[in-house]
DNA sequence: CAGATATGAGACAGACCTGTCTCATCACAC
DNA sequence: GTGTGATGAGACAGGTCTGTCTCATATCTG
């Protein structure tokens, strides 16, 4: 068999997996579950993943490069650190619109796995520092390093809150508040020109 | 046996129960693991809670309680809302350094009951859109109706990432950020005397 | 064709899960 | 003392959990 059709199959676990995490949970979701949605054999799942923890991160991983993916086409449709600002928290709205959200999984992910430690919790916390400083270098281009940090922390804290408050149906109403704050927080720490 | 320590025995499962929700989460925490913790039989616990979610809302709404009581109190301290509403920000950062802080309970919940029909997900909304709710009210002292919704509905973000933030262990630089911002914001949106 | 590799199918183990049941015990009210 | 209700202790059922194992099958490589 290709190494291509062996990818396929660690893929489409990988993707099942996704769907049913995010609507029900990790530790509602078991492996018997996921195996049998993804029409794969069990031992097939474990000769990819080690564990359901090993699953698990791999999935975190996946989505997190396809949200970078996402973030990264956006950002070179922009100029202005506003307008790429402006894109993230717009690309939040339409994910919040649509009709699968069920809330921030790498949140989600934090919650059930507590510990710092856990390799699921470093998963989760890579992507949302990443997020972060995707932000903080935006806006490290108009206000100094320092300043762009902790204009980011808040923006990134606006866009959790948001998420938040979109898994319990207010989603449009925080987008629209949280971008609103975004945009006259970075006005008021812009370098001036 | 007096009502008394009948209702001692169902507060005592409730605390040890919220204890273990709070480090390892619900699905996680088994109803054997509350029961040898609070040193109680099963049926006692289960005569007092048909099944374990009644127990999981009767510790969501346990501690809302006592949320609500400790900011009460701090209400009564300040006059202007902008104290009021600091002192709330000021509240989380004493939180977010307590050495047992595992991040917001009812986030946790609404992470791991996505179902928004789930009586889990309302007692954790219930909650959440309480302190909305108050800063709305606090608010309204100093601006317009829908203005103090729209300022509450943002403060609320900034505090719900600022303790998502927390819980990756950058609760100072966070709450740092969400008070100057949270201030700003009510300044700038403050009816003029 | 022959060999190597990936997979399918499912039994199996051992632990854990929620929830029910029985029976003895204990404390209090009357 | 006697009755009543809460509790303790633990067996038990029925299901589900993660993870392992075996063996047959399919597919690609050489």
């Amino acid at each position: 068999m290709t190494p291509s059709t062996l990818s396929d199959k660690r893929q489409h676990v990988v993707e099942t997996a996704y769907a049913l995490f995010k609507r029900a949970g990790f530790h509602a979701t078991g492996v018997d579950r996921i195996i049998a949605e993804a029409d794969v054999a069990k031992m097939t799942m474990y000769r990819h993943f080690p564990s359901k923890d090993d699953l698990i991160v791999a999935v975190l991983d996946y989505r997190a490069r396809r949200f970078d993916d996402q973030l990264d086409k956006l950002a070179q449709k922009s100029i202005a650190p506003e307008q790429k600002i402006a894109e993230i928290f717009d690309w939040h709205r339409r994910w919040f619109r649509r009709p699968d959200f069920h809330g921030c999984l790498f949140a989600h992910a934090l919650a059930e796995f507590g510990d710092p430690g856990h390799p699921v919790f470093e998963a989760a916390a890579r992507q949302k520092n990443g997020l972060r400083q995707r932000m903080r270098s935006i806006l490290s281009e108009v206000m100094p390093r320092g300043r762009a940090e902790n204009v980011a922390a808040t923006l990134f804290m606006l866009i959790e809150g948001a998420t938040l408050m979109a898994q319990m149906g207010q989603g449009d109403t925080a987008l629209r508040e949280a971008r609103k704050a975004a945009l006259d927080i970075i006005a008021a720490s812009r370098r001036p020109q």
